[in-house]
RNA sequence: GUGAGAUUAGCUCAGCUGGUUAGAGCACUGGUUUGUGGUGCCGGGGGUCGCGGGUUCGAAUCCCGUAUCUCACCCCA
């Protein structure tokens, strides 16, 4: 037998049940904030995520599935979405057409990482991007927007926010960073000494407990924030507690992907294990640049869409459509072409087997759907079809010409 | 990539320290005196016990390897 690839899943029965649900109510969230439905490709140029998640990362150093393909191009399939979507908004130019471009995508992402509860290496997000909008405001819809989409899923959550600074503070902030660190090197753990290379930032939210007791004293990012980093801050703060949406300050909250700046939250569940957050995102300001385009603000989110399917509380599903069948073989016949002529309109479970009353009762059960339908030998006779509301119990006998 | 545990019917799981044809519940399927169901009763099908080696007279059970899953680290959605 061959199984799936390590960490790559079936979606059917239940779980595609709750995955469309899910795409469903995202989908018609993001519409109501103004959102439109963009789709890109699954294989992009190595140098995209390169550039955009950035060398450093886990992501793109250790967990892409990359590969030369027969055009001998670099190339890999999308870790995350981001970076695509920005490329198609550079690519079409929309970065020159100037005002407001917002998006929404859903689809596979890939990523070689050991599977556990809740990671896999084909996972599924729901993102969002907004481009050409500076303002802080545009951060808290965005915050706003995914809190929607998780309350209307009946999903608890926390909200934890912080600020990363832009171009302006974070640079001396980091310098400060890695000078508190450097003189901490040999107290701390093997993962931050390697982090101080590549990724000082990244030392903050280190598990160790003996690096976190080294740490509350290291400079806080909040502190050193510029005025204008500060003030839109306190803004989306400001904004958030006037909408009711609850948040914690996490000083530690670093994103993984290198291209965020300024507002960086994450949405985390108790209640699916390790990995715990269901969605994160944040300010990418920059990032536009980076991929060749004019500079443009931008701030999006994305999901995970398995953790969350976890967590979904789904709505009653109730009784729909018909179940028709036959209580004499001389009705078989007849009960296909009533059976197509009903699909034109409802969803048809149709038996071919002759059956006993009891039996197709029975059935049409199994089935869930709302009516059992059948023809014996009385009806054949009256021309008619034998309809039971199996809800309310109903039943009545329908002239065949009006069903 | 590191460490630990698991893997027996479609699903959830029993199967004690190795001993004859491997079990249960649910699900599926058939029947249940004459046309009324979801919750009665009786029956039936379905497992090379993850895969490959080894120890033994004999392995689902012990040993080794391997795959996958789970949990934690790591990382992140």
């Amino acid at each position: 037998m061959i199984s799936s690839l390590r960490g790559m899943n079936d979606i059917l029965s239940e779980d595609y049940e709750r995955f469309t649900y899910f795409i469903s109510v995202a989908t018609k969230i993001a519409q109501r904030y103004g959102f439109h439905f963009i789709e890109t490709p699954l294989l992009e140029e190595t140098a995209l995520f390169k550039r955009s998640v950035g060398e450093s990362s886990d992501i793109v150093g250790k967990e892409m599935y990359q590969f030369i393909d027969k055009g001998d191009n670099d190339v890999c399939l999308r870790p995350e979405g981001t970076a695509g979507v920005v490329r198609a908004f550079v690519q079409k130019k929309l970065d020159r057409a100037g005002g407001v471009h917002r998006f929404f995508y859903h689809g596979a992402m890939f990523r070689y990482e050991r599977p556990q509860k809740g990671r896999l290496r084909q996972f599924h997000q729901f993102g969002v991007e907004s481009f050409g909008e500076a303002s802080a405001y545009e951060d808290a819809s965005m915050i706003m927007m995914a809190s929607d989409i998780l309350n209307e899923l009946g999903i608890g959550y926390r909200l934890q926010l912080n600020s990363l600074g832009c171009s302006e503070c974070m640079p001396p902030y980091k310098e400060n960073l890695v000078d508190f660190v450097t003189k901490h090197k040999d107290e701390i753990c093997e993962d931050c000494t390697r982090r101080i290379a590549t990724n000082p930032i990244r030392v903050l939210d280190c598990k160790a407990e003996k690096c976190q007791d080294i740490y509350k004293e290291a400079p806080k990012l909040l502190n050193s924030l510029c005025s204008s980093c500060e003030s839109d801050f306190a803004t989306l703060k400001e904004i958030l507690k006037q909408n009711e949406i609850d948040f914690e300050i996490d000083t530690n909250l670093v994103r993984g992907l290198d291209y965020y700046s300024k507002t960086a939250f994450e949405f985390v569940s108790d209640n699916i294990g390790s990995q715990s957050a269901i969605a994160g995102g944040g300010r990418y300001d920059r990032l536009v640049e980076f991929l060749d385009g004019r500079p443009t603000p931008a701030v999006g989110f994305a999901m995970g869409i398995e953790r969350l399917m976890e967590l979904i509380v789904m709505p009653e599903v109730k009784k729909e459509g018909y179940y028709i069948g036959a209580m004499d073989d001389e009705a078989q016949d007849l009960v296909v072409k009533i059976a197509q002529k009903k699909r034109k309109s409802d969803i048809v479970i149709l038996e071919y087997k002759t059956k006993n009353l009891k039996n197709h009762l029975k059935a049409a059960d199994k089935a869930n759907v709302k009516y059992c339908a059948v023809i014996g030998s009385d009806e054949i006779k009256n021309g008619t079809i034998w309809v039971k509301n199996l809800e309310d119990k109903t039943e009545n006998a329908i002239l065949r010409d009006l069903f």
